[in-house]
DNA sequence: GTGAAAGCGCTAACAC
DNA sequence: GTGTTAGCGCTTTCAC
């Protein structure tokens, strides 16, 4: 097997015709005769030939990789601990490939343009949209992307996710129906209203004032995207409100998780004395000893869908839509409920 | 701002020089003048300019673009559910982001053609060499490529990971002398040599012989990727040897998690009627409500530090030379002994 | 139905 | 120090 074919026009050389010709066969174009299209293609797989994608991509104009940004905010976060953060990659990557694009992973970078005008990229799927929202609004239209996650007020760009209002009143309905009277929330930061921290305070509010309960800042903590975190907000509200009967981690599932263990640690019964509702139903929430309470995304199928048409649409000039949805609240043990689903 | 600067030739114009000298300019070079350099520099950054690096990449033949090869056996794998390959893909992306290089993934694909012979990737890492054992040693040398594993027997490809049969042996020899004598395993494929979990299954009867112990065929079982199958693995167990008092869960922390769950379940006390060791040492085992004693693979810093140079030398073109180390013992409450560390 | 030729945006001899 | 020139490997008008 000769090993020094590298380039079509090697190909075009052995099967005698131009490269013109072998670019087009390989490109399964009808302007070539049947014949000669086969005759090229065989030859080329005699000879291990593949194109060259970087040479390819340059001409065209466009590279077929779409980039998923990940937003970790922590200095040295080296290894993210989220499993919804895999669950989410994986997704999107398999609906990528599916539409033949591959997924390049920017971790810790934002949307900047040295990808974007540089042909390693035709367009970007942001995962945790910090607090960027008014860059967003900027470069809107001028390059393809999609965020995950809900729509925030004065939104110009797209976006597709779930409601987080209405998912975290969801969650925090269903602690009041069991009978829960102090409710915590854990969350992120609270003073800027455009993240996502703020619109799932906001859903935690409305359920408490529908039912006629007045919240407490004692009950309220902050996490960050470490479960760690998650267990220093336990102890801070055991300190503020020993009484609390119920803990809505509006985080994440992994801060959820982290939180059941403090609460045992300190004696507490997960759910009789604190029942737990997370957010993401991650995977191993199913397992995690008192099976999670939790809201799922809804990100496989529904949301992951949604993402890469809505990006793969405005790779092909096409406008983006901002996709919104209900997020769903799965019922499991640490709520106290008896689980009607998994 | 023009916008219409899109090419290194339009600020070669505008700065009244040569493309070369503007290519020089921004690579740094110390063949062109300091004022110039800054002058062209300046011009650059006012019109907002970055070089396109599909066609600089096609140009010097390296992308600096590292794939990381995830092969995902089921066949609807749409979404990855153990924490140890975020873990992972995180670790390898952030100490490839420090020597500039962007990671693309490759889900479920292997190692082929299409990418390096493509300009699209300079190099691979892989995690779950699965069985492509022969393979690999088949294309090694023609591509640069590592995979994460410990060394197989007749291997001449490069890896980097901590040795299987070491790292097994030392999890069952603790779980020895803590007085357990009937101890499962839990793991994936035995019916071949090339794979990790054959040999973390021989660390196993290692342990046991050391002992003294008489290997039990109804103490093992088989799971896969997905912590239900450590589900199904522990049902099986218990069937068929209900007075195990040990579970090593040599596949995953994912699996020993579920396997937590099912055996407590069964109204087994974990750890004092079984105890439980996994593969892996993920961050949410710490707060799985039975904090896992687990083996860890020590993947960060040292594994992921020894994957990158290693592959980088490579693409650089130093041979690669494979990696082994011991797995740590990271000894928690599954197993029942007094924690010692975290 | 096929080929010749131009060029995607950049770099690197080589000449001056 | 700087410019000229020739490609990297492919696609695509345009002519035949």
């Amino acid at each position: 097997m000769s090993n020094k074919v590298k380039k079509l026009s090697d190909i075009a050389h052995i099967a005698g015709v131009s490269t013109s010709t072998v670019s087009r066969a390989l490109a399964d174009s009808p302007l070539v005769n049947e014949q000669t299209k086969q005759k090229i293609k065989k030859i080329a797989e005699q000879h291990n030939y593949h194109l060259h994608l970087g040479a390819r991509n340059l001409r065209i104009k466009r590279s077929s990789v779409v980039a998923v940004v990940l937003k970790v905010e922590s200095p040295h976060a080296e290894a993210l601990s989220d499993p919804f953060v895999l669950e989410f990659i994986s997704a999107v990557g398999s609906a990528l490939s599916e539409s033949n694009y591959n997924l390049l992973l920017l971790q810790g970078k934002t949307l900047d343009q040295r990808y974007w005008c540089s042909g390693v990229v035709d367009g970007f799927i942001v995962l945790g949209r910090g607090r960027d929202h008014h860059y967003f609004n900027q470069i809107a239209g001028e390059v393809p992307f999609v965020i995950w996650g809900p729509k925030l007020p004065n939104q110009r760009y797209t976006s597709v996710g779930p409601d987080n209002v209405t998912a975290s009143r969801q969650a925090v309905e269903h602690l009041i129906a069991l009978g829960r009277k102090r409710i915590a929330i854990v969350t992120d930061d609270l003073n800027r209203t455009d993240t996502e921290a703020y619109w799932r305070y906001v859903g935690y509010l409305e359920a408490l004032s529908t039912a006629g309960y007045v919240p407490d800042p004692k009950l309220i903590a902050h996490a960050g995207f470490d479960p760690q975190t998650g267990y220093s907000a336990i102890s801070q509200l055991l300190a503020q409100a020993p009484d609390l009967d119920a803990v809505f981690a509006a985080y994440s599932d992994a801060v959820a998780i982290a939180s059941i263990d403090a609460l045992r640690k300190s004696g507490r019964h997960v759910p009789n004395d604190v029942a737990v509702v997370g957010f993401d139903n991650i995977n191993l929430g199913r397992y995690c000893s008192v099976p999670l309470t939790t809201i799922s995304q809804e990100l496989y199928p529904k949301g992951v869908r949604l993402l890469v048409e809505n990006l793969l649409n405005q790779i092909n000039g096409h406008p983006g839509e901002i996709s919104i949805f209900d997020g769903k609240l799965v019922i499991r043990q640490s709520c106290g409920a008896r689980p009607v689903n998994s």
